[in-house]
DNA sequence: ACCTGAACACCGTTCAAGT
DNA sequence: ACCTGAACACCGTTCAAGT
């Protein structure tokens, strides 16, 4: 039976998700899938093409955002790159295929495109939303990035016991900071605030 | 004459700055200076290693802050931010370079280690003053590969006549909206609101 | 329509052997 | 000490030719 696109997409996740960016080539894509390299360029225009598709795959299990409900809009950014960051979180170099594929084809990813809606309903104007959305994702992408690298450093599964979700903080953290930059620090909810120990100086 | 590392990591700037990282390979090196591609691993461990002093020498020109004048801490780091900015603008593919170097050896890239003291003179604690670099440097990086993925779409040299630096006021506002969301907007400083146009919703 | 076989023009790294 | 020559094990992409 024919090979199609679809099992190059997941035949690639399989590869990314198990060995990192390093180990998918065309090549190797390839032998997996019992064909050979040429065979792959009938089905996919380049490999840059196929990695706009693994991004879109990647993030294809985040929900669309219930938009204009009662959820607060900020709680609903914040969710919306937690959720983010839990999908790319055990993917090797996801980051990096789906900045790749945003910058090769930013409409295709479509999470990050209501991304830039639910800051506008949060109240950042038109022409902020899309500088404010790049911000956040670049956050993400930076914080996704550094958990993975330096989980690669030291043995897998070696996590510190007692401390598993320390830079889940971080993240969460940064969020907020920019949310507060973003939108004001509303009196009595100052988020970034919230844990200070040493006095301002 | 015997060759040195000076002039490994020399040629490799230049290859960079002129044809960006995907033409900057071992065997084009060693072409470039005349020697065969074994030569240069009598000099350098490895490509990464080279990589770590390539992106050390595009950020050697930065100024070491002057920590403990009058200086507004708040304005030292903007300005540390907007020298970066600038030095790596010119040079293709310059942020992943650094970002690369920064997780194999922090410690390599002197202004990256600076920008974490400003940030704690200007009031934020010792435990946060990572992140904070982070959230911030990722903002930098990011803003530089986009401009850079861009203009590289765009022929060369073909800016818009009237508004060349529009994305350096991108930059700076995502600077100031960090800033803000880190220490607070003090009343009579919103720098982050300054161009607002439309209502906030 | 879909794939094979084979080529083209590359990579990073290693290492015996030369000087 | 410093470099050559040559190899090892790879890359992405193209394309005539087959079925």
């Amino acid at each position: 039976m024919a090979l199609t696109r679809e099992q190059l997409v997941d035949a690639a996740v399989g590869i990314l998700s198990e060995f990192g960016l390093a180990d998918l080539s065309m090549r190797r894509l390839a032998r997996e899938l019992d064909v050979q390299v040429g065979a792959l360029y009938w089905h996919v225009k380049s490999k840059q093409d196929l990695l706009v598709d693994v991004a879109a795959r990647l993030l294809g299990s985040i929900h669309p955002p219930v938009r204009g409900t009662d959820t607060e809009p900020r709680a609903a950014v914040a969710g919306m790159l937690t959720e983010l960051r839990t999908v790319l979180l055990p993917v090797p170099d996801s980051a990096e295929v789906v900045q790749l594929a945003q910058t090769m084809q930013p409409a295709a990813i479509q999470p990050l495109t209501w991304l830039r809606d639910l800051l506008e309903d949060a109240g950042i104007s038109a022409e902020r939303s899309g500088w404010a959305r790049h911000l956040l994702l670049n956050h993400l992408f930076g914080s996704v990035t550094v958990h993975q690298d330096r989980g690669s450093l030291q043995a897998v599964g070696s996590e510190a016991p007692g401390a598993p979700a320390l830079d889940a903080d971080a993240f969460a953290w940064g969020v907020e900071v920019v949310l507060d930059g973003l939108l004001g620090v509303r009196p009595g909810r100052a988020s970034a605030e919230r844990p200070r120990i040493g006095p301002p100086v």
